[in-house]
DNA sequence: AGGAAAATAAAACATTTGTTTGAAACTGGC
DNA sequence: GCCAGTTTCAAACAAATGTTTTATTTTCCT
């Protein structure tokens, strides 16, 4: 086994990933993730116990390469223009799901976070601990700052929901998407062009709300 | 078996609908929906020919009820202010994906499609010609109306993703989102707020697209 | 070099699962 | 009342799949 590059565990991890991206947890056998990663079955119950144990560790990897490799404060002071902190957490939220040095986009690993906020796994609840709840926390962090005033934690949230829900619908949608329209599929060379609508969008998206916050008008229908 | 109330195929379907939304296809097993059924298991490749002919008429019969019962345009005029129309449709949405009486939230059918956006079964071509285009079609004509100003069909596309996006996420990361935040739950008793605030948000959205199509910037960064 | 521990390999096992089969029960028309 | 067609049922079948077993090879420390 000398022939190969990475060692064993690095390779089912490598190719678990890209499988269970691609099929979900059920449809992957281990008999093709062993197969992708040219190892034999048995190692994959040696090394990670068994398919659960296996899907954890992809899942924890997975998390831990995307938020290492694109931090969502993407290298930029606290001090700089909440505006901009706005910018940087959509871009690296696009770039994160979607890109190749990401999560691989379409073919790839972002599918396997889409599906486990459709149906979580045991392995999720360290995840949402660790990863997606202080991104959430920044994410409110920057909200408030844009807005200059503190609507409540439930327009905050409303807030955060309906920004992060237009980034991960492009990674979760993307099949349907580019069937629709190729100039919107989420690839590789759109991204950055989709990072900024999404920004626009949402920074006039956060005004609006101030605004009715500020001065609630009574409903006419 | 006259103790039951529907005939065969019509509970085969109903369970297959609640079985499938909550598992999905592959995780759905034949036996399971029959016993739900209360049907024996010949009786599913008796009417459905297989699996796979039961999942297409599932999901034809889901989006047939969907959008029947909640039209996107609910029973509003055309010559009515566009901002209502973007309001009913954007009601509709939620209500046909998350209420009991549409797709059933959380363990019901507004998971089915969130599972079809993500990995499209060979059923879903049909689908998104009868219903999908239309409905995005709809919408693009309310945007166009909304702005005054016709942005182009890539702008159009990127401002419709970005609604259906918030509305749908809702669906998808229901499980998720309860656990972060209770109030924003797409429970039932919280539809009408949440309807509300997205169309809140889009408005605004929109607005700051069409002014930055109006008068574009240079990029500062 | 020797040997214990770690890693890999091939085969077999036990379950699950979609589908088929052939018989029984039911339905509606004559 | 009877029979052809339709529907339901229990059982069996065949394929797929996660896991275990046992043997062999490799690694690494002394």
């Amino acid at each position: 086994m000398s022939e190969h590059t990475a060692p064993t565990k690095e390779r089912i991890l490598e190719a678990a990933g890209e499988i269970f991206g691609q099929r979900g947890f059920k449809d992957a056998t281990i008999r093709a993730i062993a197969q992708a990663a040219e190892v034999n079955i048995a190692a994959i119950n040696y090394h990670f116990r068994d398919k659960e144990g296996l899907y954890g560790a992809v899942l924890e990897e997975v998390f831990h390469i995307g938020f290492t490799r694109f931090p969502a404060t993407l290298g930029l002071d606290t001090n700089i223009d909440p505006e901009q902190r706005l910018r940087a957490f959509i871009r690296a939220m696009f770039f994160r799901l979607l890109s190749r040095e990401g999560w691989g986009g379409i073919a790839g690993r972002g599918r396997l976070i889409a599906r486990e906020l459709l149906a979580p796994s045991p392995a999720f609840e360290a995840v949402l601990d660790r990863y997606i709840k202080p991104h959430k926390d920044l994410l409110v962090t920057i909200i408030i700052e844009i807005m200059g005033v503190n609507p409540g934690p439930e327009k905050l949230m409303s807030c955060a929901i309906s920004i992060i829900g237009q980034c991960i619908y492009y990674a979760m949608a993307s099949p349907v998407i580019r069937k629709i329209s190729t100039d919107n599929a989420p690839t590789e060379e759109n991204l950055d062009r989709l990072a900024e609508f999404v920004w626009l969008f949402s920074l006039g998206g956060i005004a609006k709300i101030k605004d009715a916050t500020l001065s609630p008008v009574k409903e006419t229908v």
